[in-house]
DNA sequence: CTGTTAGCGCTTTCAG
DNA sequence: CTGAAAGCGCTAACAG
């Protein structure tokens, strides 16, 4: 019924080990015999069977990608930028690789089952990017299956995450820390003193490590915290917005809200429009990634700058073997503090 | 090295075919029985491997969903609801379901490649999501490919794209004709006769479907359109902010302009207010799509809401063989007039 | 440069 | 309900 690779070498009256070997361009072939093979395969119109050929070879051409939301830019630039380099030829049989991205959804859970998938397709890569959740059981969990997936083969690289304890895995991960220090600090020096801060899910790196950059810079200005002024949500434009709201609730005097990305910040501005104060007159607002919108919003983010593509980009090249791991296995990218129209002196 | 099937069956002292049957629970097997394998399984951290067992069954768990821009939310959305609706069990083989997105960055020899790779891995569905290319050539192999796969055994639906001819394959369209018209028409009635219209790529189904709406409604209202009032561009801010540019040198007499989606728009504020102009006030804008960041823009943006997230759902569903496909095969689905601030009466 | 020969690890009749 | 045996379609030594 379906043609297979013995049909195809029947056919160009040669043998399917010779038929294999000019699918798969890895082996030396006269030009004319593997003229006749590939004309055998359009003719037949013959499709290689991925599972056998997989099976056969120990190992395949997927790539996985995973991300934790892939409605959100934020994943979508750095997975575009991975695939970008990854999707080209450089695989195995006829040369493309399938980078497919995973999305998780931010559970744990869904982040094993989708290791455990790509596991057992004997992956040729997978590449984590983003944020990793805290959680004790979950970090041995993944950091066991990493570590097994790497010893059958499968590069592992993180991308916008922070490197895996236990886990040889390459990681180029944002400073976060540094990039919100630098952000909260340029918000002081405007003059503000009395700053809410609207965090991520408590659960994520992410969160934390934005969190405690801008608490350094807190301290460092001798100004102290208020507990009333950290809220947690989502990494989303609603929670943005509800967070601001119960921001201000709890403290109508704060001068500047710092969110924990640029969605979030767009529903921070979105709430203090609707409570009747101006930005940045009234209250400034600061986002952080600068994903493409940001500078459109009215007035625009001030936020930090992550280069998402550069990074996505690099990681793609190193999981594909095209390019030096960073020394150690281990790199920091910093981020580029954009002072836009969203933040200013504060009022009175 | 590493452990495989038989080895788990010489652990729990059976044979390798009936630890393949309590695997993938397809068959009845005696509870002692089950439960003495699956700890096998555990000790022996046991993964399936999946090429060797698509192979033998001749069936995958893989699900490909293609994207022509997995940066952009609209794919985002789409992507993720269909996931949501094919992630959870129901595969062979320890229930879950491998759904991959794949970006094929609009570009068509992408996209057959994509389907190719998909179709060496036996994937058990494929679905397209948003705007097809529309070029005869391409038409016809993807037709060719998508019969083949359909033929193969891959369930193929378009989900958010207009239905293939010559292929039987499911299609969920979004009716971007008559939301188009709608908005246009709503311009129309606040007074505005001088309309310019920021399209997307030629080539795309979407951008045409999208500019015949907004035509129908001029001609509806005997508006004659003059030739500098429409710029092709890319789906993209970038894209809106040039060709708004554009569009004034051409005519400074435009009132309101219309963009092919919600980032072109962004881009055409950016633009309008870098040139001095005021919206609504001086010139009127509208989108498509109704992304999330559009209820957030300064002033909100008027536009047509998709359900992209409903239709995804449906589209994953019906993949997954859990809903009927709709009648004749085909829907068309529309979209909301969503009238916000960025729309007001023409200037004068 | 090309053919032969064994499997890769799992599923699936077909018997029991 | 369980086992034995025969492949699924391809690749990779190994010889020529």
């Amino acid at each position: 019924m379906t043609v297979t690779l013995a049909d195809v070498a029947a056919r160009a009256q040669v043998s399917p080990a010779t038929v294999s070997r000019v699918l798969n361009g890895n082996y030396p072939v006269a030009a004319s015999t593997r003229e006749r093979v590939l004309r055998a395969v359009d003719e037949l119109d013959y499709v290689l069977n991925g599972p056998a050929s997989s099976l056969a070879a120990a190992t395949s051409d997927l790539v996985g990608i995973l991300v934790n939301d892939i409605a959100d830019p934020f994943f979508g630039i750095m997975a575009s930028a991975i695939q970008s380099e990854i999707g080209g030829p450089g695989g195995r049989a006829g040369g493309e690789r399938l980078a497919v991205v995973c999305n998780t959804g931010g559970s744990p859970e869904r982040e094993l089952t989708y290791l455990t998938l790509l596991q057992r397709q004997r992956a040729a890569a997978v590449l984590l990017t983003g944020g990793a959740v805290e959680d004790a059981t979950h970090a041995t969990a993944m950091a066991a299956k990493l570590r097994k997936m790497a010893e059958a083969g499968t590069r592992i690289v993180l991308c916008g995450r922070p490197p895996a304890p236990d886990t040889q895995a390459i990681a180029l991960a944002f400073d976060n820390r540094g990039g919100a220090r630098q952000l909260t600090e340029h918000l002081i020096r405007l003059g503000h003193r009395r700053l809410g801060y609207i965090a991520g899910p408590v659960e994520l790196t992410t969160t934390r490590h934005r969190l405690e950059g801008h608490r350094a810079a807190l301290e460092a200005y001798g100004i102290k915290e208020d507990p009333r002024w950290t809220v947690h949500g989502r990494y989303d434009r609603r929670s943005g917005y509800e967070a601001t709201l119960e921001l201000l609730r709890r403290d109508p005097s704060l001068t500047a809200v710092v969110a924990a990305n640029d969605s979030v910040a767009l529903g921070a501005c979105a709430a203090l429009r609707d409570s009747g104060l101006r930005i940045p007159d009234d209250v400034s607002v600061a986002g952080f990634d600068d994903l493409p919108f940001s500078v459109d919003t009215v007035p625009s983010l001030t936020t930090v700058r992550l280069p998402l593509a550069e990074v996505g980009a690099r990681a793609g090249r190193i999981a594909m073997g095209r390019e030096e791991p960073p020394p150690g296995g281990i790199a920091s990218v910093r981020g580029e503090l954009m002072v836009r129209g969203s933040s200013g002196g504060p009022r009175g």
